[in-house]
DNA sequence: GACCGGGTGTTACCTCGGGTAACATCGAGG
DNA sequence: CCTCGATGTTACCCGAGGTAACACCCGGTC
């Protein structure tokens, strides 16, 4: 899972620089220069400019060569048949393990530098997008939702996959939890557990004998 | 968190140079150049220098200012003491009104040029991060998560804050339905519909996963 | 051998945007 | 009058994306 799909064949230079680039990018992240990336190939501008027309396509050839990594896992995750939330859980962790194993390579798949007015609004990078794209797909193959499924599970798919990248960004900055227990944090709240948990008492409440919930971070319960 | 409150007495000439970056803004989105900035101003860039030290500067002045509009409401809608699911409807239906009414400028505030490597990885812009941290006092003062509350609550802030970021991108750019039934998705998603929901008969069969090929957006069926 | 075409490489340049230095102005007030 | 502080200017630097024009090598072909 560490070696992405990459086809060195075909267009071996190409390749090279796009491990050049790949190496400019671990080192300094997703704002490195065209400069940087030629001087690590050892070569100069109008190569890149050649092979890659501009810094989009450059990003962009270097986002396809991840992202099938990344995204074949995940679709693996989504198509496994298991117990839906177990199933969750599984897709969750194999995204945070993903961001976690090269944080500034999926820096790069996930915050891409915008540079593309052309796209108007678009938030999500590209690869997102495809993750997002793939949860729905699940979710309508997957899930029963009646009438509503067109909607819910193409919402979904984007909420989820918005719900997971900020999360995981903080995960990943602050490291307030190791892995495990951020999946369960997060699977829990799409388990509605944010709605079932019982209200506190409207504010200031004295420090009554502590009100303890039986609701444990390795136990969700279902209601 | 300075001076959060933009007061537009005390500086009038700052004020009016906000005005104008303001006007820019919304009519060529967050990447506005400072030379276009000035020209509105009926200036030059000096000044808009002198006044904001640098870019980032101007940004964060024009931020704060929509910043404590929106997260006033944001707070207010999270501080009225609704039923649980309806407080949490309209904290959505109150964001999601927000990017409605001015998209330029809450493209501004929720994606804003990164140009900063000094913070490192943080991915939710500043006016979300602050929202993130609204939603997570919420949920410690309401929310009653046993010893989980500290992580949980603070998960869930920036998760929940992903989640209606980029649903409400989604939203923004398809518009695939009227902001109420949107409101509605996002909440059904946080009440665990998603595990609730029966599951579908595996799939009949499903033709070998091969070929993978970036389709359109809309692919109404897929043989 | 001469000729050609394509891939690889270079230097030198352009443009544009952020950012700055240095100079000019004007009104208030000792 | 002369300084202080704010407002304003022109002109410049720098770095990054992007391009033009030229040079080289190598394999194929008449």
């Amino acid at each position: 899972m560490s070696t992405p799909a990459a086809a060195p064949a075909g267009e071996p230079r190409r390749e090279q620089l796009l491990n050049a680039a790949d190496r400019v990018v671990q080192r300094e992240g997703p704002g490195a220069s065209m400069n940087a990336i030629a001087a690590e190939a050892g070569i100069t501008k109008p190569i890149l400019y050649r092979h890659f027309g501009d810094r989009n396509g450059l990003i962009a050839a270097l986002t396809e060569r991840h992202t099938a990594g990344l995204l074949e896992t995940v679709r693996a995750a989504l198509s496994e048949p298991l117990e839906r939330r177990d199933q969750v859980e599984h897709v969750i962790d194999t995204y945070l393990a993903a961001i976690e194993s090269r944080p500034q390579v999926y820096r790069l798949l996930t915050h891409p530098e915008p540079g593309d007015p052309t796209g108007a609004g678009n938030a999500l990078a590209p690869a997102l997008k495809q993750i997002a794209e793939e949860i729905t797909r699940a979710v309508q193959t997957q899930v029963d939702l009646g009438a509503d499924t067109p909607l819910l599970s193409e919402a979904w798919g984007r909420a989820i996959t918005g719900m997971v990248l900020a999360a995981g960004d903080w995960w990943l900055d602050q490291r307030p939890c190791p892995r495990p227990r951020m999946v369960q944090a997060l699977a829990d709240l799409l388990w509605g557990r944010l709605a079932a948990a019982a209200a506190l008492p409207p504010v200031v409440a004295p420090p009554a004998p502590g009100p303890e919930d039986a609701a444990g971070p390795t136990t969700p319960e279902e209601t």
